[in-house]
DNA sequence: TCACCCGAACTGTGATCACAGATCACTAGC
DNA sequence: GCTAGTGATCTGTGATCACAGTTCGGGTGA
């Protein structure tokens, strides 16, 4: 009774269910790329490896079924689905699109505060990347941070979310691509990219901020569409 | 053997499992507004009333629940969350963005079929809502297919993705309010910005499509906010 | 030698059971 | 009379079992 201020200022922990957990290591395992596209995922193994039984890990898959980063096969196989040319296209459209606006809406209103923490953000990558040898997870970590301290700034949660999702579905083989071929972060075009979204989001310039971002996401798909790490294929057989 | 050329043109079917089933009972239930904010769900009551068991409805709920629709507290009460002003004006920026991009895209690149498609999904919105009794849950299914129309066109299959769960995460306060108060419908803001979406697409004018659904759905979301539906709340005690 | 077929060992899906925690009505105690 | 405590009954969560369909390998047939 008595300490009812006291209380109401409890902070509300989140539940964390095996299901998040189990959730939660896939999704690391996806958006990192250790889970290529085409890879299949069996509940059981999944289940032994993690030291629980199936039913977390089923919650936890149709989750992700859900969201498009799994599918399940008409043979009621698991697997990270690949992506045709064209459909990693759309893909790419619909986040330069999603976080065009993110981007833009986030250098018109970002805080003094959160503009600090997205130069710290960018400075971070920065020296990930110019380091001799460059640790590639790593980068990738950072290069997601960046990102998304950029988003945080633009103040819509459900956007935020929508471009997680989003990134989410991209990593696979985005990343794969990165693992296979980290020549690309040598390169130097996200470092100007980001150099060139930091500073619009300085000036509060949206359209320029959306450019960058647009021009960074364009210039990495691009990096993996002319290899032709991705093949146009309409069916598995 | 020789029919491999015939095999190829097969669509490949869906398989349709009771979660499916179960999930979609679910967003029905949810985009037309039968679950209202802060409604409660019981797995075993729902299992019953569908005639499954509970394990269907858990990974639909799942399901619902990764994408923001169905909330589950730390009570472990699964309920419709009950969305505060802020928490929905949120939701409506990023809708406006959001869909805006896509009718945008849609107004650009629309085929004449699509056109037509979309000509006549706004004609039979117009004949229900003028009509002398509207069916209202007609009217939120033909205004939802007008739109769908739309985006359909925008040819981002991930965007539309993205879209509809938008809509089931809106979906209850919206509808909920129009059961309540169909006397939105009547005043005729949605046809008129409805109009002038279908001809800003006909003239190919992006910004002018995205400025009037911009504003359709503005509107709503101002008659919803201005009637005082949500108030704001910090936690639910 | 190759194609076919059959069976063992998987696959996900659904049902059922077990359990800890939360609710709520009710009663005992102040 | 009203509060605090207590037990039955609900909740979701996790584990286990049962089942049908698929996959894959080994053996048998031509």
């Amino acid at each position: 009774m008595n300490s009812a201020l006291a209380l109401a200022e409890l902070p509300l922990l989140e539940r964390r269910t095996l299901s998040d957990t189990v959730y939660e290591a896939l999704s690391d395992l996806l958006a990192s790329g250790r889970l290529a596209p085409g890879d299949r995922l069996s509940l059981r193994q999944s289940a032994a490896a993690l030291g629980v039984s199936v039913m977390p890990v089923r919650e936890a898959v149709s989750r992700l079924a859900a969201d498009g980063v799994l599918e399940v096969a008409p043979n009621r196989v698991i697997r990270v689905p690949v992506m045709g040319a064209a459909a990693f296209r759309a893909l790419v459209e619909t986040r330069i699109a999603v976080e065009g606006v993110a981007v833009a809406r986030a250098a018109e209103r970002r805080t003094t505060g959160e503009l600090a923490a997205i130069r710290s953000a960018e400075a971070a990558f920065r020296a990930e990347a110019e380091a001799a040898e460059p640790d590639r997870a790593r980068a990738v970590q950072l290069n997601r941070d960046l990102h998304f301290a950029i988003y945080g700034a633009c103040g819509l949660g459900p956007l935020q979310e929508i471009i997680a999702r989003l990134w989410l579905k991209a990593g696979p083989v985005i990343n794969l691509d990165l693992r296979a071929h980290p020549e690309r972060l040598l390169q130097g075009f996200a470092l100007r990219r980001h150099a060139e979204a930091v500073t619009a989001i300085e000036a509060r310039d949206g359209a320029a901020a959306a450019a960058a971002i647009a021009a960074d996401i364009r210039e990495a798909a691009e990096f993996i569409l002319t290899r032709g790490g991705l093949r146009d294929v309409e069916r598995e057989d």
